[in-house]
DNA sequence: AAATTGCACATTGTCGACAATCGACATTAA
DNA sequence: TTAATGTCGATTGTCGACAATGTGCAATTT
């Protein structure tokens, strides 16, 4: 019998509401407002109060106490702030899967990694985004650290949303993408745990890249950029 | 007539919790019952549920979908996992620092890194944790990254509970970790900012051995899995 | 006309009541 | 005795109504 998973109506509302911000159906700085989407989920308030505080985890919203909920701002500084947090712990995941991943743990890896190849020469975004999703759920349980897992899963939806609005470009450098996880998947099973953290802040890097170009123009040169390749 | 900041109930319901979290007053996997702690304080439910909300944010709760809350539980395993996050993240904000404080932030770095020498010299255990606190929280505003800020301010009742749970023995330490601090602040002044994120990523360390061995004892030492109940 | 004040409306915050769900216990059957 | 099942109390989830607060507009004053 497959007890399916019910979900909660809170999380079937942030759902909702999430896939609206990451399509930018829902603008930044669009007011949001409880007794509207109530209404038209036909609700009460009291989930929808519930799923605008998932949401404010997630990012997607800002929400400010008796004024109401908007839509998370997302700017070039936006973006900086994100993919440093993003480097930082995805890095320390990367050292510890290397530290701690089990067979099962680089034989699921490895899968997703095929999923992700697989859907790059096939330019197929949502399975490409699929796959790198499952890479990074993986590499959480084998990092065994639940609250940076955590925190990385709280972050995921802001990392759709930024890009979501990079796609169109997407498309021809997915292949290239592919590319870093073969490496991070190979690194990951090196004895040398800073290596596969280097391969991890890298593709950080080349995203946080890539989504400043895409959005705001080519205007921010690699001065110093420090990036040691031995 | 100033205008203080007015504090929400919720606010105030979590920092009463909080507290007795943070003091051991409520036991790792205790429940907590909405109605309890609504009538306990003469309120409704709704700003209590916000409140077990915002602590499950603080990691001081865990919240099960229709069980329930309770007390979040602290082992060597939690401790391990907290603060390799810190390192990671206050890494960072020591690396941003150095690359962006001001002469304002500098000067209330120093400021406070007084009040922490001061606090350690004079054996005061309540003014030291204001001092630190007060530094992390410049740190923060001079490292220019929001998220960061609020993810850690998000930690920092966590990092209350530890240290509160090895007070005792902290006193001693009081000065040697004062060290830290001064070495940090010193360090935050270099150009190299790869120093200064490894001076902050050994006070991280230095912590987490601390707390350890403090709770629990240096009984892991042979045993690979530490999975010894009596 | 510009600034200030007061008022009306829109929206969030809180409340008490009811519904859905969970866990423990007792009852029954093998 | 032990395992399965039904029932009951306790607890969380949801609801609609009311209270408190903030916002924008209009009237008033200078």
């Amino acid at each position: 019998m497959q007890r399916k998973r019910i979900e909660n109506i809170p999380e079937t509302i942030t759902r909702e509401i999430s896939e609206k911000i990451i399509r930018n159906e829902l603008k930044p700085g669009e007011r949001i407002y409880e007794a509207k989407i109530a209404e038209e989920l036909g609700v009460s308030r009291s989930p929808v109060r519930e799923a605008l505080r998932i949401l404010e985890k997630n990012r997607l919203v800002e929400l400010i106490p008796r004024k109401g909920a908007r839509v998370a701002e997302i700017s070039s500084a936006h973006i900086e702030w994100f993919y440093d947090v993003f480097e930082a712990l995805y890095g320390l995941a990367a050292r510890k899967v290397t530290e701690k991943a089990g067979e099962q743990d680089r034989a699921d890896l490895g899968a997703a990694l095929e999923k992700i190849e697989a859907a790059a020469s096939a330019k197929d975004v949502e399975k490409y985004y699929e796959g790198i999703f499952e890479f990074a759920a993986i590499g959480m349980r084998a990092a065994a650290n639940p609250l940076l897992a955590q925190i990385l899963m709280d972050l995921w939806p802001s990392n759709r949303r930024i890009q979501y609005a990079t796609i169109s470009r997407r498309k021809d450098t997915l292949e290239e993408n592919a590319g870093f996880f073969r490496k991070i998947y190979e690194l990951l099973d090196s004895p040398d745990e800073v290596e596969a953290e280097a391969a991890v802040r890298a593709y950080a890097r080349n995203e946080k890249q890539v989504a400043l170009e895409m959005i705001y123009g080519k205007k921010r040169e690699n001065d110093r950029d420090g990036n040691t390749k031995s």
